[in-house]
DNA sequence: AGAAGATTGTGAACGAATTCTCAAATCATA
DNA sequence: TATGATTTGAGAATTCGTTCACAATCTTCT
């Protein structure tokens, strides 16, 4: 059944990253034009709307499959579909977020994540005074129940909005759990193994990636 | 005064945008080890807080001067004020947020902005029970009078945290206002200017783009 | 049905970013 | 002060990502 390959080292023709990473932002825009009613786009009009040139769209769109038609374009719907197919945006998501701070309470209200699949069903806390207590419907937790809790609600995300000295050991636990994928509000760049993906959450890098531009831009 | 360049498009020896995108990173860990107590500290080790190969941070760090010693490494305090330095983070950036709902007022409230030199000054909002009444310490004013608070307190940043639908026109009104750096927390990719630094915080499409190796990893 | 026009998909060319490599510089030790 | 061990800085080599260019294919119009 395997393959005869002779180094085991690389997956077969790999996905760059950053392409898996335009991936979400084209969904957006097919869904923005579905709504509007809009029926065919071609490469064209897709990267006008977010900034890319129609030759980018239509590799990144290759490395999975030919979606398109010549001298018209792509059915959007159709495309759509493909897409969210290929990211998994099909199934719900499970997610657990660990700590129920302001940050933390503030992520269990966020209204966005539902409607793309993301289903907060648990909360988890070591602070005795909060666990017990309900916050937007769902039951905090005490941390050490982490892994019951994982395996009890089939819970493969994890949201981390804990202080910053906590981090790295909060997220071991949650890679030792099984969880795959973690969003990370912390301030701080963790450290996952490879089978893990992690993405940080960090306005103030942001910030200060732009301040550069405002201190050394046209003067 | 000006330069008789030909072509007036790219800049002299341009720094790519990816090395400013890393600064602030090694800011944090310079931070981290200088209240750790750690004087100096060689490619390699930085490398290994930062998960990037030496040699990455070696390139990086030419590209604004030479801040190492042969045999030796960096002083910690040395680089970490140069790095502030290069950032503009010595200085004090006044910051106005626009949109004062649910997750504006989590903007507002959040105090990771303020160490390190953020400072928000300003609220606006459209919503008429909201204004002029204070939240977080600061007094919630009309949309309208945008361009009037800009002025009078010299502010540079805006943070966005409206409806989507309202976000493009409000991203040109700050435009308008000669704002040139915007953090943007709705989840659309607006259009700015070449000018004009952008940066969206969107943790849905982090979600998203996980979720195809969640899908589609081993297995 | 045939011709003219549009647009995809993809190998090739190009450009950008990362990593390699090593001379030059510094430090540590005797 | 000389020797050996480190480590930087930066050109060269390499890898990775984007854009080009065009054959293949589909649509539209007459």
């Amino acid at each position: 059944m395997a393959d005869i390959s002779p180094s085991r080292w690389d997956d077969q023709s790999a996905v760059p990253e950053v392409v898996v990473g335009r991936l979400p932002q084209y969904v957006r825009v097919l869904k923005e034009l579905l709504s509007d009613g809009v029926e065919v786009a071609n490469s064209q009009q897709l990267g006008q709307q977010l900034q890319v040139t129609p030759a980018q769209i239509r590799k990144d769109l290759s490395y999975f499959g030919r979606f398109g038609k010549q001298g018209r374009g792509y059915s959007v719907r159709r495309l759509l579909d493909e897409l969210q197919q290929i990211l998994g945006l099909n199934e719900q998501w499970n997610v657990v977020v660990v700590g129920v701070g302001r940050l933390g309470k503030a992520i269990l209200s966020y209204p966005g994540f539902t409607p793309d699949g993301f289903h907060i069903v648990a909360a988890l806390d070591n602070n005795p005074s909060l666990i017990g207590q309900e916050v937007e419907g769902v039951k905090v937790r005490a941390v050490e129940e982490l892994d019951a809790v994982v395996k009890a609600q089939n819970i493969t995300i994890a949201v981390v909005a804990v202080p910053v000295r906590f981090t790295q050991q909060v997220i071991d636990k949650l890679v030792e759990c099984g969880i795959r994928a973690i969003l990370n509000y912390a301030p701080t760049s963790p450290q996952v193994p490879e089978s893990v993906k992690i993405r940080s959450i960090d306005p103030v890098l942001s910030l200060q990636s732009m301040t550069y531009y405002l201190t050394n831009g046209s003067e």
